[in-house]
DNA sequence: GCCATCGTCAACCAGATGGTTGACAACACC
DNA sequence: GGTGTTGTCAACCATCTGGTTGACGATGGC
């Protein structure tokens, strides 16, 4: 299984009634019979998808008698948004860098071989 | 295969490696060779992975002779953003709520019997 | 034309995943 | 104490996934 936290949370959301879950979640706390009533799969599926979301920190759930409440920890979502929000800054400014070297060049673009992307440090 | 492009971004980001290669497309464009280099797996493996970031949208291919570039496409990252902050926001408007309810509430909380509210700081 | 390079395709394999059914634990209600 | 309700555990099954190796297509350099 995967062993790293953000690992588990997108592969927690990349099922469609999971997402489905979790938007639910995002209302209102529901128990487990709750949240299989309109999927047309068996509370016992339902329940593995809770045991997913929950090994990925996404919802918690409690003891109310026979009941377990499940319970949506937004904050855990952060941990994707900060990593998504990186890369997707860090490639917008390649771009913005990369008009700006254009629009710095003289004209004489005539010969551009192979990788015209210079020091590659990393 | 996951037929909703969202699940097939999520799925696709939920692989260390494919992260991995992503971080670094955001950096700058590499080839295929390039770009299997640091992994310990044979370059096959790494054409699967591309394949399943190209599925998602993630990056796009050319071609420059026998090589193929890969570059990354960011804007599908907004897809996930949009996705996960709706949630996010909705789930801290819930609170917000909350605590507002709690705030008018008179101090007869005389029964709480069931979820006593307890830090569950995984 | 011939060969080296870069990358993909195909077949295969082990392990994870999402679903099922059946048994059973925990609890409320009578 | 017996019964119904709620949910989990266990075993099983089909499919997907990430890796391998081997063959081969596409292209540039000689």
């Amino acid at each position: 299984m995967a062993a790293d936290p953000l690992s588990r949370v997108f592969a927690a959301l990349a099922d469609p009634t999971r997402r489905d879950m979790v938007a639910r979640l995002a209302v209102t706390d529901a128990t487990v019979g709750e949240l299989a009533e309109p999927y047309d799969v068996s509370v016992q599926a339902v329940s593995k998808h809770l045991r997913v979301l929950e090994d990925a920190g996404l919802v918690s759930r409690s003891r109310d008698a026979q009941r377990r409440p499940v319970h949506l920890e937004a904050e855990v979502l952060d941990l994707m948004t900060k990593w998504i929000e990186r890369y997707r800054r860090q490639a917008e400014e390649r771009y913005r860098r990369l008009d700006d070297v254009l629009a710095a060049m003289p004209d004489d673009t005539s010969d551009t071989p192979t990788t015209p992307q210079g020091g590659n440090p990393s």
